[in-house]
RNA sequence: UGCGGCGUAGAGCAGUUUGGUAGCUCGUUGGGCUCAUAACCCAAAGGUCGUCGGUUCAAAUCCGAUCGCCGCCA
């Protein structure tokens, strides 16, 4: 999706997930990330920004280069698997992205090597020694303190952490000790949540130290431009994927051409288990390279299941692919976008799960269509009735407030409060029925009171499934559609986003379009 | 050891900055309505706000101590 250079910076919004390590196929803590930006983006393209949505894979380390050898097969090929696994989830979850960079594309190869250059020019790297236990899980030097007596880290139990003595260069993350601090006193809302701010804040606080950026003894990631006996390290090739990601498929691609568009870019959505490479590390290799950073870094928490921490040897892991084929993309993309505050830890429950999609999604806002569609019928022949609602009406004035309150929640990426501000217009439109009963009007004549009425709760359906669209897109599609639209918003490209731009404000739905038989738009879900 | 967070009805959370009858969502129970996907609307039950002590006319909210859980410390 390429349009010309024609908008203004403030035009555009770049986000990203990070790039996945392909060591395994994707669970659901990626696939939480992955739909938080997607709802981002899908809510930018509404408002009429150009958006360009980032996702893809990190696949270099020696991690993978001994996976893919206990499989038997070439890394790449490995990589391979895993990027088609990576896809086929997110379609399944109806992602929409615009880019899917990978790290072992040669596109990439010439950015990190261009990148590298400029780094290596400003003199900061240089040849050190490093010792030490070497966990190949988090491809990091760990503390001795920080093992278990197995020589474990805290995080990979299972596997025992390597003794390393080696020469390996450095990048002079020191150096800019003082730059990252001006920064972030200056402009403390880069780093959201707060808590993890902090966090952040009072790490650097400790003194930051260089960080090796290459390793010996490693075939899997590109070479050290400046010494072949090293390859680079794969958290400093990781994060220059956000700038490949940036070029056009017929781009060359040189540094120049990644940041004529989108550079800054906007936001970076991350788990909490890497804020210290993209609030410290990243932000530092770009001023080394002379380059803007990144506006806004959002760090969410982690998924447990039924309270329990998830993990392949406690065996409770959540199928992300299974739990999509049960219940679909929508019910998955709500539940965790609804019930669990970004930036905070959630839990996945299954009884809660249902309940909450058929309390809100199928009785709220679907009965709601269902009922009100079906006295349309009956009433007005089908068609959205002519009348205008009077200001001091109180549905309309609920209505009205929500673009408001909606879009706040979205800037601030608070999908939970989003969802809130949509379903309280919901709930009160149910309200609004029973306390007017138009069932008992039309027995009383009173047509254009019935007309009124179903036209005022119509209406709050169309704007809460608009504002409801980033995050369920399906359901969002089906009520337009019930209400006589032809709009997709499952595929909504910018074109389509731009007819849509004015949906949020009240009285959009024109008088004597034709509404379709009722059907719910979402089914009652059950326990498995 | 250090820094930070949390502990409020069966579950998930708000309220604590600026003390003053304990609130929201889901679930449960009862009633209402009949347009609706047994849905919606109303109401009720359910909490000595982790524990102990202090300040105060009054504390979930302030102070001290204590227990438990979690995060960060390359």
């Amino acid at each position: 999706m390429t349009t010309p250079a024609l908008n203004t910076v403030s035009d555009t919004f770049a986000l990203t997930t990070p790039l996945y390590y392909v060591n395994g196929r994707p669970h659901i803590g990626s696939a939480y990330t992955t739909m938080a930006a997607d709802a981002l983006a899908r809510f930018y393209r509404l408002r009429g920004r150009s958006v360009l949505s980032i996702t893809g894979t990190d696949e270099h380390g020696q991690k993978i280069e001994r996976t893919a050898q206990s499989r038997n097969i070439a890394p790449q090929l490995h990589c391979d698997e895993m990027v088609g696994e990576f896809n086929r989830l997110w379609e399944k979850l109806n992602i929409q992205y615009d880019r899917f960079s990978r790290t072992t594309t040669p596109r990439h190869h010439l950015i990190v090597k261009e990148f590298f250059q400029r780094v290596w020019d400003k003199g900061d790297i240089y040849l050190g020694e490093q010792q030490g236990w070497y966990c190949v899980a988090c491809e990091e030097f760990k503390e001795e303190r920080d093992l278990t007596e197995e020589k474990c880290c805290t995080t990979h139990p299972n596997q025992k952490a390597e003794w390393r003595d080696e020469s390996n260069y450095f990048f002079r993350l020191s150096s800019y000790q003082e730059r990252l601090e001006e920064l972030y006193s200056a402009h403390p809302e880069m780093i959201q949540p707060e808590s993890r701010r902090n966090e952040v804040l009072s790490f650097m606080k400790q003194g930051l130290q260089d960080f090796s950026i290459s390793r010996v003894n490693l075939a899997w990631g590109f070479p050290f431009p400046t010494d072949p006996d090293h390859t680079i390290y794969v958290w400093f090739d990781a994060l220059l994927g956000y700038v490949t990601a940036l070029l056009d498929p017929d781009d060359e691609p040189t540094l120049d051409n990644a940041l004529k568009r989108w550079w800054p870019i906007d936001l970076h959505i991350i788990g909490k288990d890497i804020s210290r490479f993209h609030a410290l590390y990243w932000p530092a290799m770009l001023m080394s390279a002379g380059l803007e950073v990144t506006q806004k870094l959002f760090i969410h928490g982690f998924l447990t299941k039924d309270g329990l921490k998830m993990g392949k040897s406690t065996g409770n892991a959540l199928d992300a692919f299974e739990l999509t084929d049960r219940y679909q993309s929508d019910a998955v993309r709500y539940y965790f976008l609804k019930e669990v505050e970004f930036g905070r830890d959630g839990d996945f429950n299954e009884t809660r799960f249902v309940n909450v999609l058929n309390a809100d999604l199928a009785n709220d806002l679907g009965n709601l269509l269902n009922r009100t569609l079906r006295m349309a019928h009956k009433y007005c022949e089908g068609k959205v009735p002519a009348v205008a609602i009077p200001d001091s009406d109180a549905l309309r004035s609920r209505g009205e407030a929500l673009e408001g309150q909606v879009v706040n929640a979205y800037k601030n990426v608070a999908f939970h409060e989003a969802c809130g501000a949509v379903l309280g217009l919901a709930q009160a439109g149910n309200k609004y029925l029973d306390e007017r009963a138009p069932w008992t009007k039309y027995k009383e004549g009173k047509q254009e009171i019935v007309e009124e009425i179903l036209y005022a709760v119509l209406e709050s359906v169309r704007l809460a499934a608009y504002w409801l669209s980033p995050i369920t897109p399906t359901l969002s599609g089906a009520i337009y559609k019930q209400l006589g639209y032809d709009v997709s918003f499952s595929n909504l490209k910018e074109e389509a986003a731009i007819t849509l731009n004015n949906h949020g404000q009240w009285g959009i739905l024109s008088a004597g379009q034709i509404m379709e038989k009722p059907q719910p738009v979402f089914q009652k879900l059950e326990l498995a």
